[in-house]
DNA sequence: TTGTATGCGTTATCAT
DNA sequence: ATGATAACGCATACAA
């Protein structure tokens, strides 16, 4: 490895001369400046990261923080999307990313541990039970952090727009003559919470009544879940019209289950989705969903927290609410005529 | 942040006392190590990754390389899998993750400079242009690495076994009495030529010859130039009875296509895919693909990895190939009557 | 059994 | 304009 030391040598200078030198310093001479890049180069010289780190204090590395436990795993394409963009963002920031975990090797830490061992500028918490304690505690702590889908007081978070993306797809549904909505929520998470209560005040606005057994649960990601709690819609004496699924994929649950009671979309049933997943516009007919920004909700994590980082002093937490949007998709049927 | 020295000074020892007791050192006392330890605890210290590597040598941190260029992105269902797995083992062997990518920030840097700057223990490279300079460059170098799904000369790798699962899928398909199989196959990578070979021989051992005009090429993970490449197909004067696609996701390009000329999935056309994604199983009919087993192949490639950085001594170049499994689903007819 | 001294590669302070 | 020196936190050879 080449280190300052043998730049150094090579000139006929001092480390103390040469770090200067790399880093732009004024009071080195243009000329030395000059020769000792040149021989950095011709060396094939690059910094060490870690000693750096060591010396500054800053690491250029922020953490990324996804919990599987909560089926927030890197491989849900939501998730994926998110994770591909904050790391295009930070690198093109100058950072790198390590993932932060849970017991590392035998040692057991918790995530707030984990990011001090490995002195992580910050930390993006991407997915995570927000519940937990040890998140909660990185969250508390001087470690800068954005949340996604989550707000802690006094933190910066990105927020996909749930209740508008729920209301724009009611709305829609609506204005296509539908009177009577189901909804399939996934579990109880914040998230939810936002869609559900969206879902409940634009059918209100609307003045749609929602019967409660319209309402029912399931897991996000799950298809299973969601063709259950399809068949259990579709043994109602009065069915509903069309029905909302948690995500894309867990229409796929309700479209097979539609599909053994020999009824087709949007025909005999108008459906939705939520995430705008590549596959849900490759499908026939093209499903109607409300497309989160991931990209943009990455990006702007990535931003924010870079930003938290590097002017601590001017620094404010901020809510920033990404939009997505609606794509029509087919499998919403117009039944204004027949209302 | 609490460091040895405040161990030291809190215990009145000397700070590589303190070192030594945390390693469990022989040379230092029961009561000694114990006191030092409870302190610790109590103290809540945590070793700094940062200045343990810089003097170790050893950063306990693996870089991950996915070249998004090359449509290997993280957000492929493969891929992510991979990924997913790859840092389960690692986190497991108490290694971290980081992403390894070119040009950091306004420093523009080729991975295995970028690979040093981190000082990663080692790299596993699991999407990759292989033909790119810097990619050889990388696994050219002292640092060892890991390759999925490509082998370099005298480095580990871990293949996905293209050769067997093409098998399995014709002779499945022939089993069920098609004879004229047409092959949609991916860009021009180590991989394709892989089921490409194994295509023609297997067809060739089962004693069926293929026209040139059966296989047809299409790009990975796009619907639409399958779609495109069923198109020309179907256009056939001697149309096939089974198509094999790329991927499952490029499948969903053939199966809008085929549902376009009115043909019904496998009553008029068999098919089959390839990758076993999820979504590939909750579609109807389900599909007949061979599911590559990425969880194993990221695992394998952790363990390889971090097997050679702990024993570099006894370490020898490995390919390890990892089986997958065929996925019968049902679309493949069985035309062995009327054949 | 414990402590002292040194260095990993870098940056920063203060002399010169 | 340049250099000597110290320090970041840790581990280790060696001295006591």
């Amino acid at each position: 490895m080449v280190t300052i030391t043998d730049i150094a040598n090579a000139c006929g200078v001092s480390r103390a001369t040469v770090s200067k030198a790399l880093n732009g310093a004024a009071d080195v001479s243009p000329e030395t400046t000059k020769k000792i890049r040149d021989t950095a180069a011709s060396l094939g010289y690059f910094p060490n990261a870690t000693a750096r780190a060591l010396k500054m204090g800053r690491s250029y590395n922020i953490g990324v923080l996804f919990s599987d436990a909560t089926g927030g795993g890197i491989s849900h394409e939501y998730f994926s999307r998110i994770l591909e963009s904050v790391k295009a963002e930070a690198e093109r920031l100058g950072y790198d990313i390590t993932f932060i975990a849970k017991d590392l090797g035998r040692q057991s830490m918790d995530y707030y541990e984990h990011a001090k061992y490995r002195s992580c500028d910050g930390v993006v918490i991407a997915s995570a039970d927000f519940q937990d304690p040890a998140i909660i505690r990185l969250a508390a702590s001087e470690i800068p952090t954005v949340t996604l889908d989550y707000s802690f007081d006094s933190r910066s978070s990105i927020l996909s727009d749930n209740v508008r993306g729920m209301e724009t797809l009611v709305r829609f549904v609506h204005a296509k003559g539908h009177r009577k909505i189901a909804f399939i929520h996934g579990e109880n998470t914040s998230v939810t919470q936002k869609r559900l209560a969206s879902f409940r005040k634009t059918c209100a606005d609307l003045g749609i009544t929602v019967p409660a057994e319209y309402i029912r649960p399931a897991t996000y990601h799950d298809p299973r879940s969601s063709g259950l709690a399809t068949r259990a819609l579709l043994a109602l004496p009065d069915r509903p019209t069309c029905i909302l699924y948690p995500d894309d994929l867990s229409y796929l649950g309700g479209m097979s289950e539609l599909e053994k009671h020999g009824m087709s979309i949007p025909k005999d049933m108008s459906v939705a989705g939520y995430d705008g997943i590549p596959l849900s516009q490759v499908l026939r007919p093209r499903l109607t969903t409300y497309q989160q920004g991931a990209e943009e909700m990455g990006t702007e994590a990535a931003r924010l927290l870079v930003g938290q980082i590097e002017k601590p002093d001017v620094w404010l937490p901020q809510q920033i609410t990404v939009e997505g949007r609606l794509l029509e998709g087919s499998t919403v049927a117009d039944i204004n005529g027949n209302g």
